[in-house]
DNA sequence: TGACAATATGAAAAAATTTTCATATACTGC
DNA sequence: GCAGTATATGAAAATTTTTTCATATTGTCA
């Protein structure tokens, strides 16, 4: 194969840029944004972002099943992007990190256009 | 069912919070979420972000199949976050979105914890 | 125009994810 | 301890996504 045009004009070094993404943790972003990529995962977040809420109020605002939102819950908890508490039985769960209130803002601000 | 302690606590309305869910676009923005959750879709995002590259280059730099690559650049071209030029007989992509990067930015920082 | 390089695409195969179903666990108040 | 509420979990079923394979399209240059 021939070297294509873009790579003679830029000089472009393929190994530098395959360490830079590595650098650039792609795969635990990647894996991230596949946490926030589902719809039901995605809206529990945007709830929580609101206002801390337990299992059984989340599930009324969705109108989803118990089970699935309690399966949703542990990927979202296993990935560290929401943490959990106790009252009396219930769990309340809310956002773990200021970061993902930041990133629905800027995700938000692309979709917008 | 019994109103959760939490919700009394927090006269938490629920339709208030499922029509917050829609102002907040949560749908759209699941897709873009969804589509940079794929390791080569993201790797390819990465790339651009310091780089115009042309197809060719993409694929030797990620070591993956020319139709693979293809068929990736297709979605992230329809999410409008790569746009494209032509030079010569060739496809130079690139990002189509300043939020893109900040998006990236962000994703990196939660990661980095 | 013909040959080749670069990229795109449709459809099938392979893999991963989401959802459901049944059931388990844990905690509270009596 | 018992009954009931709240939540979690394993495994199968359903669905979606990713990857491959074969082939098509488009542009360049001799």
């Amino acid at each position: 194969m021939k070297e294509c045009e873009v790579i003679k004009v830029q000089r472009f070094n393929a190994e530098e840029a395959k360490s830079a993404l590595i650098e650039n943790k792609v795969e635990a972003m990647g894996k991230l944004f596949k946490v926030l990529g589902d719809k039901n995962r995605l809206a529990i977040v945007c709830l929580l972002k609101e206002s801390d809420m337990c299992v059984h109020e989340i599930i009324k605002v969705l109108g989803k099943e118990q089970s699935l939102i309690s399966h949703q819950l542990k990927i979202l908890r296993d990935s560290k992007i929401v943490k959990t508490s106790k009252r009396k039985n219930e769990t309340v769960y809310s956002l773990d990190d200021e970061h993902i209130g930041i990133l629905l803002k800027i995700a938000n601000e692309h979709v917008k256009e």
